[in-house]
DNA sequence: ACCTATTGATTACTATTACTCATGGATAGC
DNA sequence: GCTATCCATGAGTAATAGTAATCAATAGGT
């Protein structure tokens, strides 16, 4: 039988290159290693490493098991430590995912009355995801998802939680900052700054620059939002965000927001969830905070 | 630590309703199963089941184990068949490099019978190599190498799947076309198209001109066989390729095959492998199609 | 080309653990 | 109220996973 062990096992082999190592970290011997593997791969029937001299690697299915020890082992550890917090009468973690980076601003702005109004429900912002937010959704990494792109797949439910434009962030003094609203051939000599995100996924690209056939003058990645309208206020650039993001750093920074094309830029930001988990009170609770927050 | 065993009893209890008969189908005592459990309660210092009289019913926190049991459970048991499969050398992902431009063609009219056979075996074909060929195929990068140059190095085994002679295709109506046979000298006042390939691993040059002490006019290399022939078809230069590739296109295309020099040069392709592979049928399977399609 | 330190493998022994057996108390259904 | 069946428990045993000590192989420095 494959147990947690082996997995944890072929996870802590992968992440320190050496049984010796593996072995500290799991707080046994070498040598309890070198025997359990041995009959994991007797019981397989496959080898799971390739000895090579004195190092290992692995094979193929040495590979596919380090795939489903990835997959499998945080939901196990996660798993206890929310029994642990079941068994001390917390009602657990809700663990957020993000795939809209200005949305934390307005997340902050949600999640304070909710922490407020639920003591014993700690929350988690997660924003990197190997197979992306519905895969994280799905795989039981996070239990809620904040996305302006839902993605009706069996067992999730996405809910609009906020309508919104999307502006066009200049300075202040700049010569698109009057007007009523800017055309896309006008980015051609700007300077573009964005989040760090590809641009199939940047609406200012597939829903503004793409459809005319235009090329910003350059394109720079910025992590931060602060950062970013930095830059802007000082000349170095202009950058697509929310209208009410934009509005609110208008009143700290020389900057100013244009409306995206004659017809502007109408944007829509949804909460997924799984459906299994519509029992979980503090999540429905959750949700309903967030549309009320509009 | 919540364990694989763990989670199996919860679902075994609740499919089954007693502990009794949960103990039944997985081969224990029903005391074993009491036991287990109390333990797991105990580690996790909550209650998973509510004794209600003779019945036990989960809790809470046990309706979460099951939720994750059920989740969990058959992805374990799923990796472990399909790790039973990849012992059988029933299914796996055969992993080709090539070495040998020219071959993509052969190489298709193999694999296309093989995926047919081997319904669970997927072919990935690789063509860089940072080590080259035989430094992949002992680096466990790829599981079989196609190549006109064996190496017979420790633990590697090539065999022969195919002869062919290579030629020299000219334009149709080239002065070289007619001929029986081109010298190296020839080829003085042509130009040479290959594949991007260093000189001393074509076969134009190491058994042909350099022999010859001869020199093209200019050598161009091109990435595609149907281009370079297009261009040879429209006179702009020569190229060197397997008489049996250059005829096929010889119908579609203003194009001659001529004998490389007095002799010919003949050639044979070597498929290569691990001989610590030797047990796995399809790679076997694999190899022994490939010298039928001869 | 040789040491040396470190790797994984192996053997023999030990401690732990998981299990069984036997039995007890509780309860649902006839 | 009787009986069959449920889960819990304690004591003893078998299986297993662990350790310590040692070996053989090798990467890397000198």
């Amino acid at each position: 039988m494959l147990e947690r062990t082996h997995l944890a096992i072929i996870q802590a082999v992968d992440n320190h290159g050496t049984l010796t190592a593996a072995a500290k970290q799991l707080c046994v011997t070498q040598s309890a290693l070198s025997h359990t593997i041995r009959k994991l791969e007797d019981k397989l029937g496959t080898a799971v490493w390739l000895r090579e001299g004195r190092n290992i690697r692995l094979t193929q299915a040495g590979l596919y098991l380090l795939n489903l020890a990835n997959r499998l082992l945080p939901q196990l550890s996660h798993a206890e430590s929310k029994l642990k917090q079941m068994a001390h009468g917390e009602r657990g973690t809700l663990r957020i995912g993000m795939e809209c980076h200005p949305c934390y601003q307005w997340l902050l702005r949600v999640v304070s009355p909710f922490l407020a109004g639920w003591p014993d429900v700690d929350v988690d912002v997660k924003q990197k995801f190997q197979f992306g937010g519905v895969g994280a959704l799905l795989g039981y990494e996070i239990d809620l998802l904040v996305t302006p792109d839902p993605f009706y797949a069996a067992g999730l439910c996405f809910e609009p939680v906020f309508d919104y434009e999307q502006v066009l962030v200049v300075p202040r003094k700049s010569e698109l900052a009057g007007r009523q609203y800017v055309k896309a051939e006008s980015l051609r000599d700007h300077i573009l700054l964005t989040y760090p995100v590809a641009p199939d996924r940047l609406d200012i690209y597939t829903q503004f620059l793409n459809p005319a056939g235009v090329v910003p003058k350059r394109h720079k990645t910025i992590e931060t939002t602060d950062i970013m309208l930095q830059m802007v206020a000082s000349g170095r650039g202009v950058a697509a965000l929310p209208r009410w993001l934009a509005e609110e750093y208008c009143k700290k920074l020389p900057i100013s927001a244009v409306q995206l094309g004659r017809a502007g830029i109408a944007k829509q930001i949804f909460l997924g969830a799984r459906t299994s988990d519509n029992n979980i009170e503090y999540l429905r609770a959750f949700i309903a905070l967030a549309k009320k927050q509009l």
